[in-house]
DNA sequence: TTAAATCCTCGAGTGCGCTCGAGGTCAAGG
DNA sequence: CCTTGACCTCGAGCGCACTCGAGGATTTAA
């Protein structure tokens, strides 16, 4: 059976705060496995998963955007390709957005 | 006599908004000239000033920190050092911001 | 057996940066 | 005259992304 974590400790090791770590849940954006007391549980892979969370909104997409991802990443396997446009999209994105300031640091 | 332009002209040379350009006046960033009949006159000088604060937040500077610094332009030429440096300060600031982006990136 | 620690839910509060709209003034054109 | 339109003020409202706290359950250590 593989290790979980409290939310204290997920919270720790993605550098998030508790308190987000819940509301993500709320809004949809992450499952989270709960014991028998209730407490959420936290395993290797959510952690992975909030962290590729906190780098979108890290580059600026907005809740929404991170709720429509995880909404197709949700739907299985044969999204991969809708999953790599998406992202690729995104990247685009940024890299509009830094120019933008590069521009605007001239 | 310099011409002015009424409000309506400086958002639209400035690519802002009517709205955005009171509110900033009213809190503080923007001096604004008044006709006789208490409307709003802009310089070209005016708008310059605005261009400096629309760079300044499309780089990410907080309203505070704009605020801070129409603070010290408004204390006169002795505060041309103190300005250089704020620029600057918030030049590093943006190259960070970006290095992260880029690093978020990969 | 009780005090402390950690978790839970749910609704409300916060801070930011606008954005909007009601209600009013004033000048020009028909 | 009267309508139109551009402007004014002031306060309220909005959307976003958290952030907090009251009130309560459960486990754990002294």
């Amino acid at each position: 059976m593989e290790t979980t974590l409290p939310v204290r400790e997920a919270a720790k090791r993605t550098n998030t705060s508790i308190h987000t770590l819940r509301y993500y849940e709320r809004i949809g954006l992450i499952n989270t496995a709960r014991a028998a007391n209730g407490h959420r549980q936290y395993f290797e892979h959510d952690l992975g998963w909030i962290r590729v969370l906190t780098c979108l909104r890290a580059t600026g997409m907005p809740i929404q955007g991170m709720l429509h991802f995880a909404q197709i990443v949700s739907e299985g396997e044969h999204t991969v390709p809708a999953r790599q446009e998406f992202l690729e999209h995104h990247r685009d994105q940024v890299r509009a957005h830094i120019a933008e300031l590069e521009q605007n640091l001239l």
